[in-house]
RNA sequence: AGGCCCGUAGCUCAGUUGGUUAGAGCGCUACCUUGACACGGUAGAGGUCUGGGGUUCGAGUCCCCACGGGCCUACCA
């Protein structure tokens, strides 16, 4: 490839490109009637209410990786494209929406609204289907298709009626979250608790016929409108006497009873507790034991309703000031405290939580929770990482009925109808005729919708068809992977399983990998609405999209969460680089080759490639051997490392085999021989470059897409090859083959390594070349040198290399000596004796301390007896090396203190 | 209140069943504008793994305690 064509390939410039490329190929289709495993794997909902952030990127940077490594291998793969949420984020953004626009959502009727929320989401669609482009993802999110589309409507519907004649879906009236600002109910996973300082206040209600005062404490006053009873503990001595009496409830003046409950805690406050079982939870169990009335002083939004007497229709905070004031004035204000308590804080709106009495739908979950438990117990469900398993069990034991109804306008609507003139229920999967009870023909669908995660609960279900058998249902249900954070491992993961498990009587995925967290550099989970997220769009820019998706996957390792920081990213950039660079040597001499007359179809044909690493005078050169060793290696421990989930591995090995052995020792090595001019070795040499080359490349792919499709459609491919994605995975090398010549590599890397060092050490001009001695214990490896001797000459810059039969004396010159090698550059000028004997002492002091532990360890009967075989045996090796050494050391340095 | 996780080089982090002188990236030092690459090359310095105790022949890795930080779950008014 010409260089003015190489450049205007920069790696930023072609992504766009080959994103186009994979939207318009859609490479992941699946076929079902396709032979071969399978693997299908969920995605997870991206969140179309507020821009991308990185904490998805991760996620669907480890998906992609995985479906792209399955389907090099073989597999048949499919994903199950994410939901959308239906729920009250989507209402929330649209009434804002609405709003800034000048549009009341409250003016609008329900079917207006909902068109609303269709433009917008056609809006934003098109901008998240933009973002995803960048990041490389197969971009079919299908939101137009499924979400509260007719099939997933009819799926939803058809669960909620089977588990509502099952028994295990009710409707109640129980006390519930209300959010006094999204004006609806909330499941307790929607409700977060926050630590709050307050106070507790201490309030005398007058014992009715007589002078006593019973004290309750309270950090809600204004609740106390509504009180009902004051409760005390049964066995609590102060107040036996009261019990069955009445107190006069202050500022209202009603008379209402003092009861006896064991859940009051004498220790508390003051022992006695006011029971207000419509504002509180604790109260309303109290309340329903003692059958109090319950009373409900409080408005929708959040105000004091009519219950509440002279306070009516003050917001529930000045009520509270309000209530206080009047008590104190009364001289019934006992004492206030400060109080530090957990408080209820609505996820989305993040107001304070009322806890409200009132009629919703609701799901039995221990039922469902059971079996749930059991297949993870089992094993038939793998969580990873495993500690999450913990929290799961612990959640799912201990699971409290589910809040399914919604008071919002978008998502789906309980197939529930209402017949006028009594009311009674009719749960069905089409509007009924008639009611189910009283055969009225006047029925009205219950207003409310189902919590969003209900249906999305349902998505391996709406996707794949059921309840039909269809061949999609059969080929990929169980999917192979459920791949998401986990923070909604409750959320989605768990009612999947359970909802799966009830209906089908099969887990619905095989394995779920928890990924982490993107967390900000102050060490924040990213948020849309602390305006914490970092945006992809930028960051591909700033980086390119390669980069990002691979820093990303090197800083995957599972349990722990991530920061990701501009040092990482731009060091991920430079990898790219480094790569597209290596790729241009590649090719840019390539071209003065095929001007000798080569062929690149006869150096570089796949089915060339394959039979790499080839031979040259009738043996693989050792260079070959060690390069195409390392690659086995390699491409044993990415595969391992991608089964078991461990990207930062895979991506690590990856990293390290490119830039680490590829680069700065292959590279280098070969060139002087793929310019050689015995054609015959400049060939092989060729051939095994673009041989190791194209795996590296394929090793890489998933992990930086763009930029190994744009270099492999360099490469010579068959006729008709379509991507580097259907190409072939390289599979576990064999690790065995050539570990002679990698042992022998390694050996003169480190004696090339050490005439560097010394060079450096030195101050030797860079250029210049300098005469060395050299000899090497093993015989075998010496005479490799001798073969390699141009190769080492010129790497370690030397004018010539004398390779010695007995190990050098330890006198003269520069030198460095380990247990298998001596090595020395003759040297007229001073050395510096002060850091030369430094360096020594240093190094002997090392190696005194190793030797000593060692030493005493094998001395150790105990040792010797229970350690195991392998140990003993390489610690004795180990041992022999550094008495060598050390003993070399030590002659250099009494030679230098002898001053010869 | 219960549970989970973290504390390893100046910084950000790896280190899967306990085993031979603990790794990476960035930063730092010295040298190098070498025809793939300064988003580069070569060589190097730098941690005893928060502290204490225990188990073990052997612990960064397992157990206990303390300190520091984070997260999740929880109806104590």
């Amino acid at each position: 490839m010409p260089r003015e064509i190489a450049k205007a390939y920069e790696p930023q410039q072609i992504e766009p490109r080959w994103a186009e490329y994979w939207v318009k190929e859609a490479l992941f289709r699946a076929d079902t009637n396709a032979p071969g495993p399978v693997f299908s794997i969920v995605i997870p909902p991206p969140n179309v209410t507020g821009s991308l952030h990185i904490g998805h990127m991760l996620e669907h940077t480890e998906i992609d990786i995985l479906t792209r490594w399955h389907r090099m291998r073989g597999y048949n793969t499919l994903y199950l494209p994410g939901t959308d949420h239906a729920g009250i984020s989507t209402q929330r953004v649209v009434v804002k929406h609405l709003k800034d626009q000048g549009i009341d959502y409250h003016e609008l009727g329900r079917e207006e609204f909902e068109k609303q929320v269709w433009k917008w989401k056609a809006d934003a669609g098109g901008q998240i289907t933009q973002q995803m482009r960048g990041i490389g993802e197969s971009c079919d999110w299908s939101r137009e298709r499924f979400t509260l589309s007719p099939e997933m409507s009819r799926v939803v519907r058809e669960v909620f009626v089977r588990l509502y004649e099952e028994g295990l879906i009710y409707r109640a009236t129980q006390l519930v979250n209300w959010c006094p600002v999204c004006l609806t109910v909330l499941s307790d996973l929607e409700v977060v608790h926050e630590e709050r300082r307050g106070h507790l206040w201490q309030i005398k209600y007058p014992v009715v016929g007589s002078g006593e005062f019973l004290v309750v404490a309270t950090t809600r006053p204004e609740t106390m409108l509504g009180d009902t009873a004051v409760a005390v503990n049964p066995e609590d001595e102060r107040y036996m006497h009261l019990v069955g009496k009445k107190v006069l409830l202050p500022l209202m003046n009603r008379e209402i009873p003092i009861i006896a409950d064991e859940i009051v805690d004498r220790e508390f406050g003051t022992g006695a507790v006011k029971i207000t079982p419509a504002h509180d939870p604790h109260d309303f169990a109290v309340g329903r034991r003692h059958k109090l009335p319950e009373i409900d002083v409080m408005t929708d939004d959040g105000h004091m309703s009519a219950h509440a007497g002279k306070y009516a229709g003050l917001d529930r905070f000045e009520a509270r000031k309000k209530v206080v004031q009047d008590l104190k004035a009364q001289g019934l204000l006992e004492k206030v405290t400060e109080h530090t308590h957990a408080i209820g804080i609505c996820e989305r709106s993040k107001t304070i939580v009322e806890p409200r009495v009132s009629t919703q739908w609701f799901c039995k979950m221990k039922p469902l929770a059971e079996p749930a438990i059991a297949v993870v117990e089992s094993g038939e469900i793998q969580i990873v990482p495993e500690n999450r398993r913990e929290e799961y069990f612990n959640w799912m034991r201990n699971i409290r009925d589910w809040t399914l109804s919604r008071q919002l306008w978008w998502g789906h609507r309980i197939p529930a109808w209402y017949c006028k003139e009594h009311a009674h229920v009719s749960v069905a999967r089409e509007k009924p005729a008639n009611c189910s009870m009283c055969g009225a023909a006047n029925l009205e669908q219950d207003p409310d919708v189902l919590d969003t995660w209900f249906s999305s609960g349902l998505w391996p279900f709406s996707t794949l068809g059921w309840p039909e058998e269809t061949q999609d249902f059969k080929t990929y249900y169980p999917t192979s992977l459920m791949i998401t954070g986990y923070d909604i491992l409750f959320f989605w993961v768990a009612r999947m399983i359970m909802l799966g498990l009830h209906f089908t009587k099969k887990v619905p995925f095989r394995a779920v990998y928890l990924h982490s967290l993107v967390r900000t550099g102050s060490g924040e989970k990213m948020s849309k609405s602390k305006g914490t997220g970092l945006d992809p769009v930028v960051l591909n820019q700033q980086y390119g999209t390669d980069a990002m998706r691979f820093c990303l996957a090197s800083m995957a390792a599972p349990g722990t969460d991530i920061v990701l920081t501009d040092d990482r990213l731009a060091s991920s950039r430079n990898f790219a680089n480094k790569i597209w660079n290596a790729a241009r040597f590649v090719f840019v001499n390539l071209e003065k080759f095929e001007q000798r007359g080569a062929r690149l179809e006869e150096l570089a044909a796949p089915e060339v490639r394959a039979k790499a690493p080839y031979e040259y005078g009738g043996e693989v050169q050792l260079v070959d051997g060690w390069l195409f060793n390392r690659l086995a290696v390699t491409a044993s421990g990415v595969n391992s490392a991608l089964r078991n989930y461990r990207f930062h591995e895979a991506a690590q090995d990856i990293y390290q085999f490119f830039w680490g052995d590829f680069c700065d020792w292959y590279i280098e090595w070969v060139k002087p021989e793929l310019q050689s001019a015995d054609r015959g070795r400049a060939i092989v040499a060729w051939k095994n470059l673009f041989a190791a080359f194209d795996v590296a490349l394929r090793l890489l792919h998933p992990f930086m897409p763009f930029l190994t499709e744009e270099l492999w459609h360099q490469l010579p491919q068959k006729h008709g090859a379509k991507s580097i994605a259907l190409d072939t995975y390289p599979e576990p090398g064999d690790e065995q083959a050539h570990l002679q010549l990698l042992v022998q590599f390694q050996l003169i890397q480190e004696v090339i390594v050490a005439l560097r060092n010394i060079r450096s050490e030195m101050k030797v001009d860079p250029k210049k070349k300098m005469a060395a001695e050299l000899f090497v214990w093993d015989g075998i490896t010496r005479d490799a040198i001798r073969k390699n001797n141009d190769a080492v000459i010129r790497l370690a810059v030397l004018s010539q290399l004398t390779v010695s039969e007995k190990p050098l004396a330890q006198a003269g010159g520069a030198m460095r000596s380990t247990s298998q090698f001596d090595v020395r550059i003759g040297y007229a000028e001073a050395v510096d004796l002060a850091a030369e004997k430094a360096r020594l002492k240093k190094e002997i002091e090392g190696l005194q301390k190793a030797i000593a532990s060692k030493e005493k360890q094998l001395a150790d009967d105990t040792f010797r007896s229970r350690a195991p075989e392998k140990i003993i045996k390489g610690l004795g090796a180990t041992l022999a090396g550094q008495r060598i050494e050390l003993q070399k050391l030590q002659d250099r340095l009494d030679q230098l203190e002898r001053g010869e």
